[in-house]
DNA sequence: GATATTAGACACTGATTGGTGTCTAAAATA
DNA sequence: TATTTTAGACACCAATCAGTGTCTAATATC
């Protein structure tokens, strides 16, 4: 009996009108839709469902219920992992300097990716607000993104001092992450810049790269 | 009979069991309990009242609804703004750096601060999370406040250079609030650096610091 | 002390939430 | 083609939510 059940496993249904992979899409689509416009505290199954436009029993069966969707959607989501990745090829040519250039193309191109891209924003929000598995690894998974890139470009470079640039970095990235959220809520001004005109971001934009060059010059 | 409503009007009860100032006081007792451990997405108002021990609908009688409470709430809250204007006259002997020294005592002594308290920590996050009318108000007299230490302490060293010097201080500043929300959630090593161990915030502190010092040689 | 006012206890409504049971028809299997 | 499986439509439940009406007893006013 129970070798049966394995052997007669069937393949899902893959109709033009029943077809479980293509609402599976749907209901991350939807977890997207929501999130971005949203944020993580507007993820309600109700919701989700009808966004998706498929039925909400449906999220309990494929992913065992909203925590599951939610992991899934997570785990789907890599944003500037594969990013940096690319740009680390594109930057290993001239990687004498210590990563300088890389970095500073890091700190602005990120800065403006952060801006435009309303769901890495809520993404990274949601890691802040709400403590979730799957979160807390997509975060690791950066970390040990980035924990190649500093031993690649910049340990040979810093060498003892190395620690000091990291909290500089962790200090500069941060930075940048909250004033993109900030931005885009409750007033735009902060410290005296306005983060959502273009004269304000260039000048958060000079004041990154003025601290890469001290950095690099005077650690 | 106008007249005779505004003469009539009667003192508030002040009794030992039904008292309305001491029941207002229970209720903005209770948003701030609340939010510090559970964050603004846990302010409900059956909530609130079971927590303050007073029916939930004084609260609209005295606050005509969740959002004055929150509201006035928020209005209740200064924290740093008093921090700062009690700093800025102890500071004030030494100020012909340009306040230097001023920035860095601040800076450092505000990473603590918002590390140690909860409620402020999820008051910040409350303001880049939901867009609230008392909340801007909040972060509209903060950024006042600033920009009197600005004037005071940077303009005349800084000149021209006073907006890079701001888009610093905007980095610095928003990269210290997101690295101590970051710190007690989803995993606290950002960078390689761990924000919660004393070791870890000893190495942002020296990054605070030599950043300072860079601003205020090279800028 | 008598009267008017109001703090607050309690019960209730309707909307929204997450979650489940049932039935049908589409699609896979034989 | 006949049979089995399952996608998914729909109805339903219990819990929780914000908000309101009613009644009583504590308090203020006279």
């Amino acid at each position: 009996m129970y070798i049966e059940c394995l052997v007669m496993e069937r393949k899902s249904a893959s109709g033009s009108i029943r077809n479980k992979e293509r609402s599976k899409k749907k209901f991350l689509d939807a977890v997207g839709k929501i999130l971005k416009t949203k944020g993580h505290a507007g993820l309600k199954i109700n919701d989700i469902a009808a966004t998706a436009g498929v039925d909400k029993k449906m999220i309990y069966t494929y992913f065992g219920g909203m925590d599951g969707l939610m992991d899934e959607y997570v785990r789907t989501q890599d944003f500037w992992v594969k990013v940096t990745s690319e740009e680390v090829e594109k930057m290993k040519p001239n990687l004498e300097d210590g990563g300088q250039e890389f970095i500073r193309h890091m700190l602005l191109s990120q800065f403006d990716y952060v801006y435009t891209n309303k769901e890495a924003q809520k993404l990274l929000l949601w890691t802040i607000s709400e403590p979730r598995k799957s979160l807390k690894k997509l975060i690791d998974t950066q970390e040990e993104n980035g924990e190649y890139i500093f031993k690649l470009l910049m340990e040979s470079r810093f060498k003892d001092k190395l620690e000091t640039y990291r909290a500089i970095m962790a200090i500069m990235v941060s930075g940048l992450y909250y004033l993109n959220m900030f931005a885009s809520l409750n007033g735009s001004i902060f410290c005296g810049i306005d983060t959502n005109t273009p004269e304000g971001r260039e000048k958060i934009k000079k004041a990154i790269s003025f601290m890469v060059d001290q950095t690099y010059e005077n650690l």
